[in-house]
DNA sequence: GTACATTAAATGTATGTACATATATTTGCA
DNA sequence: TGCAAATATATGTACATACATTTAATGTAC
Protein backbone atom coordinates (compact mmCIF):
# COMPACT_ATOMS: atom_id res chain seq x y z
CA UNK A 1 0.00 0.00 0.00
CA UNK A 2 0.92 3.51 -0.69
CA UNK A 3 1.36 6.49 1.54
CA UNK A 4 -1.77 8.00 2.25
CA UNK A 5 -3.56 9.49 5.38
CA UNK A 6 -6.43 7.83 6.80
CA UNK A 7 -8.58 11.00 5.23
CA UNK A 8 -7.68 9.44 1.92
CA UNK A 9 -7.95 5.48 2.44
CA UNK A 10 -11.80 5.74 3.21
CA UNK A 11 -11.93 9.18 0.76
CA UNK A 12 -13.24 10.98 4.14
CA UNK A 13 -12.73 14.55 3.51
CA UNK A 14 -12.99 15.52 7.16
CA UNK A 15 -13.47 14.66 10.32
CA UNK A 16 -15.04 16.34 13.63
CA UNK A 17 -12.13 15.86 15.72
CA UNK A 18 -8.59 15.34 15.93
CA UNK A 19 -9.99 12.30 18.30
CA UNK A 20 -12.30 11.17 16.03
CA UNK A 21 -10.02 11.15 13.65
CA UNK A 22 -8.02 9.06 15.88
CA UNK A 23 -10.35 6.87 16.61
CA UNK A 24 -10.90 5.58 13.00
CA UNK A 25 -7.40 5.47 12.49
CA UNK A 26 -6.83 3.09 15.22
CA UNK A 27 -9.94 0.96 13.62
CA UNK A 28 -8.45 1.16 10.45
CA UNK A 29 -4.44 0.72 11.20
CA UNK A 30 -5.47 -2.29 13.39
CA UNK A 31 -7.46 -4.15 10.19
CA UNK A 32 -4.62 -3.05 7.85
CA UNK A 33 -1.75 -5.04 10.76
CA UNK A 34 -3.96 -8.36 10.64
CA UNK A 35 -4.61 -8.66 6.83
CA UNK A 36 -1.17 -7.54 6.00
CA UNK A 37 -0.32 -10.73 8.79
CA UNK A 38 -3.40 -13.07 7.37
CA UNK A 39 -1.70 -12.86 4.14
CA UNK A 40 1.71 -13.76 5.77
CA UNK A 41 -0.04 -16.88 7.03
CA UNK A 42 -2.11 -18.07 4.29
CA UNK A 43 0.21 -20.25 2.60
CA UNK A 44 0.91 -22.12 5.64
CA UNK A 45 -2.91 -23.45 6.05
CA UNK A 46 -3.33 -21.17 9.52
CA UNK A 47 -5.76 -18.42 10.01
CA UNK A 48 -4.46 -15.63 12.27
CA UNK A 49 -6.50 -16.91 15.67
CA UNK A 50 -5.02 -20.46 14.86
CA UNK A 51 -1.64 -18.62 15.00
CA UNK A 52 -2.10 -17.23 18.23
CA UNK A 53 -3.34 -20.19 19.55
CA UNK A 54 -0.13 -22.06 18.99
CA UNK A 55 1.89 -19.25 19.93
CA UNK A 56 0.60 -19.43 23.41
CA UNK A 57 0.77 -23.28 23.41
CA UNK A 58 4.51 -23.06 22.55
CA UNK A 59 4.82 -20.44 25.57
CA UNK A 60 3.95 -23.34 27.57
CA UNK A 61 5.34 -26.40 26.10
CA UNK A 62 5.77 -28.98 26.97
CA UNK A 63 3.34 -28.32 29.53
CA UNK A 64 -0.28 -28.58 28.51
CA UNK A 65 -2.91 -25.67 28.74
CA UNK A 66 -6.85 -25.65 29.44
CA UNK A 67 -8.96 -23.96 27.32
CA UNK A 68 -9.51 -21.21 29.88
CA UNK A 69 -6.04 -20.44 30.14
CA UNK A 70 -5.65 -19.86 25.94
CA UNK A 71 -9.27 -17.37 26.31
CA UNK A 72 -7.13 -16.16 29.24
CA UNK A 73 -4.00 -15.27 26.80
CA UNK A 74 -5.91 -14.35 23.87
CA UNK A 75 -6.19 -10.95 22.36
CA UNK A 76 -9.73 -11.20 22.17
CA UNK A 77 -11.63 -12.96 24.75
CA UNK A 78 -14.90 -13.26 23.47
CA UNK A 79 -13.37 -15.52 20.58
CA UNK A 80 -14.40 -18.91 20.73
CA UNK A 81 -11.65 -21.30 21.84
CA UNK A 82 -13.28 -24.51 21.84
CA UNK A 83 -13.72 -24.39 18.36
CA UNK A 84 -10.15 -22.76 17.00
CA UNK A 85 -8.87 -25.84 18.84
CA UNK A 86 -11.02 -28.17 17.05
CA UNK A 87 -9.22 -26.83 13.43
CA UNK A 88 -6.03 -27.11 14.96
CA UNK A 89 -6.31 -30.66 16.23
CA UNK A 90 -7.73 -31.56 12.73
CA UNK A 91 -4.83 -30.20 11.13
CA UNK A 92 -2.81 -32.41 13.98
CA UNK A 93 -0.78 -29.45 15.32
CA UNK A 94 -2.38 -30.01 18.68
CA UNK A 95 -3.33 -32.94 20.96
CA UNK A 96 -6.75 -32.60 22.86
CA UNK A 97 -7.67 -34.94 26.39
CA UNK A 98 -9.24 -34.69 29.21
CA UNK A 99 -7.40 -34.05 32.18
CA UNK A 100 -7.28 -36.75 34.99
CA UNK A 101 -7.02 -34.20 37.72
CA UNK A 102 -10.35 -31.99 36.79
CA UNK A 103 -12.32 -34.15 34.24
CA UNK A 104 -14.03 -30.97 33.46
CA UNK A 105 -10.99 -29.32 31.90
CA UNK A 106 -8.72 -30.52 28.60
CA UNK A 107 -5.43 -30.14 27.87
CA UNK A 108 -4.56 -28.99 24.89
CA UNK A 109 -0.54 -29.52 23.64
CA UNK A 110 1.47 -28.46 20.68
CA UNK A 111 2.32 -31.55 18.39
CA UNK A 112 6.00 -31.78 16.96
CA UNK A 113 4.57 -30.89 13.48
CA UNK A 114 3.05 -27.36 15.36
CA UNK A 115 5.98 -26.53 16.91
CA UNK A 116 7.65 -27.09 13.02
CA UNK A 117 5.53 -25.02 11.42
CA UNK A 118 5.86 -22.42 14.19
CA UNK A 119 9.61 -22.38 13.21
CA UNK A 120 9.25 -22.04 9.88
CA UNK A 121 6.59 -19.08 10.23
CA UNK A 122 9.01 -17.60 12.55
CA UNK A 123 11.70 -16.85 9.67
CA UNK A 124 9.15 -15.07 8.29
CA UNK A 125 7.16 -12.87 11.00
CA UNK A 126 10.01 -10.80 12.50
CA UNK A 127 8.51 -7.80 13.37
CA UNK A 128 11.12 -5.92 12.06
CA UNK A 129 9.09 -6.22 8.75
CA UNK A 130 5.52 -5.54 10.73
CA UNK A 131 4.33 -1.35 9.74
CA UNK A 132 5.60 -0.92 13.12
CA UNK A 133 8.87 -0.63 12.49
CA UNK A 134 8.61 2.70 10.73
CA UNK A 135 8.47 4.08 13.75
CA UNK A 136 11.93 4.66 16.20
CA UNK A 137 11.83 3.07 19.38
CA UNK A 138 10.84 6.16 21.06
CA UNK A 139 8.12 6.46 18.99
CA UNK A 140 6.71 3.15 19.58
CA UNK A 141 6.98 3.55 23.27
CA UNK A 142 4.95 6.95 22.82
CA UNK A 143 2.80 4.92 21.10
CA UNK A 144 2.20 2.12 23.87
CA UNK A 145 1.68 5.00 26.42
CA UNK A 146 -1.08 6.90 24.32
CA UNK A 147 -2.43 3.11 23.56
CA UNK A 148 -2.44 1.98 27.02
CA UNK A 149 -4.15 5.82 28.08
CA UNK A 150 -7.31 5.19 26.12
CA UNK A 151 -7.76 1.96 27.91
CA UNK A 152 -8.00 3.07 31.39
CA UNK B 1 -12.53 -2.45 32.52
CA UNK B 2 -10.07 -0.89 35.40
CA UNK B 3 -6.81 0.35 34.18
CA UNK B 4 -4.14 -2.09 33.13
CA UNK B 5 -1.03 -2.20 31.02
CA UNK B 6 -0.89 -4.63 27.79
CA UNK B 7 1.93 -6.96 29.91
CA UNK B 8 -1.39 -7.45 32.48
CA UNK B 9 -4.17 -7.69 30.20
CA UNK B 10 -3.05 -10.52 28.46
CA UNK B 11 -1.38 -12.25 30.81
CA UNK B 12 2.05 -12.00 28.74
CA UNK B 13 5.26 -10.88 31.34
CA UNK B 14 7.64 -9.89 28.47
CA UNK B 15 7.86 -8.65 25.13
CA UNK B 16 10.74 -9.23 22.76
CA UNK B 17 10.63 -5.13 21.77
CA UNK B 18 8.69 -1.73 22.22
CA UNK B 19 8.05 -2.65 18.87
CA UNK B 20 6.40 -6.32 19.47
CA UNK B 21 4.86 -4.55 22.53
CA UNK B 22 3.09 -1.52 20.03
CA UNK B 23 2.08 -4.11 17.54
CA UNK B 24 0.06 -6.18 20.34
CA UNK B 25 -0.82 -3.06 21.91
CA UNK B 26 -2.62 -1.59 18.52
CA UNK B 27 -4.17 -4.92 17.78
CA UNK B 28 -5.81 -4.95 21.39
CA UNK B 29 -6.94 -1.87 22.00
CA UNK B 30 -8.69 -1.55 18.44
CA UNK B 31 -10.45 -4.74 19.73
CA UNK B 32 -10.92 -3.40 22.96
CA UNK B 33 -13.16 -0.34 21.35
CA UNK B 34 -14.41 -2.00 18.68
CA UNK B 35 -15.92 -4.42 21.63
CA UNK B 36 -17.39 -1.07 23.42
CA UNK B 37 -18.87 0.02 20.50
CA UNK B 38 -20.51 -2.42 19.68
CA UNK B 39 -21.79 -3.03 23.45
CA UNK B 40 -23.58 0.22 22.86
CA UNK B 41 -25.40 -0.56 19.68
CA UNK B 42 -26.67 -3.32 20.75
CA UNK B 43 -30.05 -2.36 22.31
CA UNK B 44 -30.08 -1.07 19.05
CA UNK B 45 -30.69 -4.40 17.26
CA UNK B 46 -27.82 -3.18 14.62
CA UNK B 47 -24.32 -4.26 14.38
CA UNK B 48 -21.34 -2.36 14.41
CA UNK B 49 -20.63 -2.74 10.09
CA UNK B 50 -24.50 -2.23 9.66
CA UNK B 51 -23.94 1.00 11.88
CA UNK B 52 -21.43 2.21 9.70
CA UNK B 53 -22.88 1.57 6.28
CA UNK B 54 -26.35 3.40 7.56
CA UNK B 55 -23.55 6.51 8.57
CA UNK B 56 -22.54 6.42 4.94
CA UNK B 57 -25.42 6.51 3.51
CA UNK B 58 -27.08 9.58 5.74
CA UNK B 59 -23.86 10.89 4.50
CA UNK B 60 -25.39 10.81 1.21
CA UNK B 61 -28.56 11.41 1.90
CA UNK B 62 -31.06 12.26 0.07
CA UNK B 63 -29.55 10.96 -3.00
CA UNK B 64 -28.67 7.38 -3.18
CA UNK B 65 -25.49 5.40 -2.91
CA UNK B 66 -24.03 2.07 -5.03
CA UNK B 67 -22.73 -1.22 -3.23
CA UNK B 68 -19.32 0.30 -4.64
CA UNK B 69 -19.04 3.49 -3.14
CA UNK B 70 -20.32 1.72 0.09
CA UNK B 71 -16.94 -0.67 0.02
CA UNK B 72 -14.76 2.39 -1.10
CA UNK B 73 -16.19 4.08 2.18
CA UNK B 74 -16.12 1.23 4.18
CA UNK B 75 -13.32 1.00 7.42
CA UNK B 76 -13.13 -2.76 6.54
CA UNK B 77 -12.49 -2.88 2.37
CA UNK B 78 -13.02 -6.51 2.04
CA UNK B 79 -15.91 -7.19 3.93
CA UNK B 80 -19.32 -8.37 2.55
CA UNK B 81 -21.56 -4.76 1.51
CA UNK B 82 -23.96 -6.70 0.14
CA UNK B 83 -24.81 -8.72 2.67
CA UNK B 84 -25.43 -6.12 5.46
CA UNK B 85 -27.17 -4.09 3.22
CA UNK B 86 -29.31 -7.52 3.10
CA UNK B 87 -29.66 -7.45 6.79
CA UNK B 88 -30.71 -3.34 6.79
CA UNK B 89 -33.32 -3.81 4.30
CA UNK B 90 -35.30 -6.24 6.38
CA UNK B 91 -34.95 -4.40 8.78
CA UNK B 92 -36.59 -1.61 6.91
CA UNK B 93 -33.79 0.53 7.59
CA UNK B 94 -32.54 0.80 3.47
CA UNK B 95 -34.18 0.84 0.18
CA UNK B 96 -32.97 -1.42 -2.44
CA UNK B 97 -33.79 -0.94 -6.44
CA UNK B 98 -32.18 -1.41 -9.46
CA UNK B 99 -30.45 1.84 -10.86
CA UNK B 100 -32.48 2.64 -14.20
CA UNK B 101 -28.99 4.26 -15.60
CA UNK B 102 -26.70 1.67 -14.70
CA UNK B 103 -28.98 -1.81 -14.86
CA UNK B 104 -25.59 -3.52 -12.88
CA UNK B 105 -25.78 -1.09 -10.17
CA UNK B 106 -28.37 -0.70 -7.15
CA UNK B 107 -29.18 2.17 -5.50
CA UNK B 108 -29.48 1.82 -1.45
CA UNK B 109 -30.97 4.57 0.38
CA UNK B 110 -31.25 5.00 3.86
CA UNK B 111 -35.49 5.10 5.02
CA UNK B 112 -36.82 7.93 7.39
CA UNK B 113 -36.98 4.71 10.09
CA UNK B 114 -32.68 4.65 9.48
CA UNK B 115 -32.67 8.12 9.91
CA UNK B 116 -34.42 8.14 13.56
CA UNK B 117 -32.64 5.35 14.40
CA UNK B 118 -29.08 7.01 13.72
CA UNK B 119 -30.77 9.76 15.45
CA UNK B 120 -31.40 7.83 18.60
CA UNK B 121 -27.89 6.44 18.39
CA UNK B 122 -26.57 9.94 17.92
CA UNK B 123 -26.77 11.14 21.53
CA UNK B 124 -25.15 8.06 22.86
CA UNK B 125 -22.50 7.78 20.20
CA UNK B 126 -20.31 11.11 20.79
CA UNK B 127 -17.03 10.70 20.81
CA UNK B 128 -16.49 12.45 23.85
CA UNK B 129 -17.78 8.87 25.73
CA UNK B 130 -15.06 6.92 24.14
CA UNK B 131 -11.54 6.16 25.81
CA UNK B 132 -9.77 8.80 23.10
CA UNK B 133 -11.03 11.78 25.24
CA UNK B 134 -8.54 9.95 27.58
CA UNK B 135 -6.38 11.31 25.67
CA UNK B 136 -5.53 15.43 24.96
CA UNK B 137 -5.79 16.97 21.62
CA UNK B 138 -2.41 16.71 20.96
CA UNK B 139 -1.91 12.69 22.21
CA UNK B 140 -4.61 12.72 20.00
CA UNK B 141 -3.05 14.32 16.98
CA UNK B 142 0.70 12.57 18.04
CA UNK B 143 -1.56 8.96 17.74
CA UNK B 144 -2.69 9.81 14.20
CA UNK B 145 0.56 10.97 13.36
CA UNK B 146 2.04 7.68 14.34
CA UNK B 147 -0.73 5.26 12.40
CA UNK B 148 0.08 7.27 9.28
CA UNK B 149 3.67 6.41 10.10
CA UNK B 150 2.85 2.97 10.26
CA UNK B 151 0.81 2.42 7.47
CA UNK B 152 3.64 4.10 5.34
C1' DG C 1 -24.42 -37.44 51.47
C1' DT C 2 -27.79 -35.02 48.85
C1' DA C 3 -29.01 -30.48 46.73
C1' DC C 4 -27.60 -26.35 44.71
C1' DA C 5 -24.33 -23.27 42.93
C1' DT C 6 -20.15 -22.83 40.29
C1' DT C 7 -16.87 -23.88 36.83
C1' DA C 8 -15.01 -25.80 32.25
C1' DA C 9 -15.86 -26.75 27.86
C1' DA C 10 -18.80 -27.61 24.00
C1' DT C 11 -22.66 -26.46 21.12
C1' DG C 12 -26.36 -23.61 18.68
C1' DT C 13 -27.48 -19.64 15.98
C1' DA C 14 -26.94 -15.27 13.79
C1' DT C 15 -23.71 -12.33 11.90
C1' DG C 16 -19.47 -10.96 9.70
C1' DT C 17 -14.93 -11.85 7.10
C1' DA C 18 -12.09 -13.62 3.36
C1' DC C 19 -11.82 -15.10 -0.89
C1' DA C 20 -13.33 -17.48 -5.06
C1' DT C 21 -16.79 -17.81 -8.39
C1' DA C 22 -21.12 -16.74 -10.86
C1' DT C 23 -24.42 -13.67 -13.23
C1' DA C 24 -25.84 -9.71 -15.50
C1' DT C 25 -24.82 -5.55 -17.80
C1' DT C 26 -22.07 -2.32 -20.08
C1' DT C 27 -18.00 -0.85 -22.65
C1' DG C 28 -14.80 -0.88 -26.20
C1' DC C 29 -12.78 -2.33 -30.18
C1' DA C 30 -11.94 -5.40 -34.35
C1' DT D 1 -22.45 -5.29 -35.55
C1' DG D 2 -20.66 -8.65 -32.61
C1' DC D 3 -17.92 -10.36 -29.19
C1' DA D 4 -14.39 -10.18 -25.58
C1' DA D 5 -13.03 -7.58 -21.53
C1' DA D 6 -14.38 -4.95 -17.76
C1' DT D 7 -17.56 -3.71 -14.16
C1' DA D 8 -21.29 -4.17 -10.47
C1' DT D 9 -23.34 -7.06 -7.58
C1' DA D 10 -24.59 -11.42 -5.65
C1' DT D 11 -23.63 -16.07 -4.06
C1' DG D 12 -20.96 -20.17 -2.12
C1' DT D 13 -17.94 -21.90 1.38
C1' DA D 14 -14.85 -22.00 5.25
C1' DC D 15 -13.67 -19.73 9.19
C1' DA D 16 -14.30 -16.50 13.09
C1' DT D 17 -17.06 -13.69 16.36
C1' DA D 18 -20.70 -12.73 19.72
C1' DC D 19 -23.51 -14.38 22.84
C1' DA D 20 -26.87 -17.64 24.82
C1' DT D 21 -27.56 -22.27 26.24
C1' DT D 22 -26.24 -27.00 27.41
C1' DT D 23 -23.61 -30.74 29.48
C1' DA D 24 -20.61 -32.54 32.67
C1' DA D 25 -17.81 -32.31 36.72
C1' DT D 26 -16.63 -30.22 40.94
C1' DG D 27 -17.28 -27.58 45.18
C1' DT D 28 -19.98 -26.45 49.13
C1' DA D 29 -23.71 -25.86 52.44
C1' DC D 30 -26.83 -28.07 54.97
Amino acid sequence: MTTMRIEDEIKQSAFKSEFHKAYINLLYTSNYLEQEHGTLLKPFGITSPQYNVLRILRGQHPKPATVSLLIERMLDKTSNASRIVDKLEVKDLVTRKQCPDDRRTVDVLITDKGLALLKQIDVLDDDTKTGIHNLSEKEAAELNRLLDKIRD
